[in-house]
DNA sequence: AGCACGATGCTCT
DNA sequence: GAGCATCGTGCTT
């Protein structure tokens, strides 16, 4: 069941949360590939990691403000693409960065070449996208898919999966944003640790 | 297993 | 012009 606008249209702290054992599915790159949610982290404009913070729109970030159902795709490092599922309504920068996701087994030929071409690969394909930049590589999404619908007839969606336990939860600070002051510290990533 | 570093180009001041 | 919501390699323990 493909999750819809009253579920993304929450504060990105919820859906950071509830994103957990939900099913990415990405046709884009011609072929469907399906990865289980396991890790992600909130974003919001009240705060210094933000891209958004302060509110201030600018041509990169205008997604995050977007209502609560689309993507926000950027680039990064000269050479990465993120992925972030935009949250809450219009007008407010939030958004969930989607940082690590567990490749389905029909699609793991395809996630494996699009992630290692003939290389070797780690044997548990659990580690195959476990970061940001490997998701979108394996799922193939760049920066034409910003601001794209999330919807079963579009090329992302994101389908309800079964309920992730508290004890199953890891919660701490997010990732590489130092730059953000105290609020480097929020307790906003969260890790899907229990199902292997 | 862990750290350091280079790659590489877009975004914003 | 500086810095980045990162990754892979290659070197050290």
């Amino acid at each position: 069941m493909a999750l819809d606008a009253t579920f993304f249209r929450r504060p990105a702290l919820t859906v950071a949360r509830e994103l957990l054992g939900c099913v990415l599915v990405s046709r884009a790159g011609g072929d469907e590939t399906r990865f289980v949610i396991a890790e992600t982290e909130a974003y919001h404009e009240s705060e210094r990691g933000a891209h958004c913070f302060g509110g201030r729109k600018t041509a990169r970030n205008a997604a995050m403000f977007e209502a609560g159902g689309v993507a926000y795709v950027y680039f990064t490092y000269g050479m990465h693409w993120m992925l972030n599922v935009v949250t809450g309504e219009a007008g407010t920068g939030e958004a969930v960065l989607l940082r690590t996701g567990w490749p389905l087994a029909d699609g793991l030929p395809l996630v494996r070449q699009r992630r290692f071409g003939d290389g070797k690969a780690p044997r548990d394909p659990c580690r195959w996208c476990d970061g940001p930049a490997k998701l979108t590589q394996a799922a193939a999404i760049e920066g034409s898919l910003n601001g794209s619908p999330l919807h079963p007839d579009a090329l992302l969606q994101v389908l309800a999966g079964e309920a992730v336990g508290e004890s199953e939860v890891v919660v701490g600070p997010r990732v590489g944003i130092d730059y953000a002051g105290t609020d480097a510290a929020l307790p906003w990533r969260f890790r899907w640790v229990g199902g292997r």
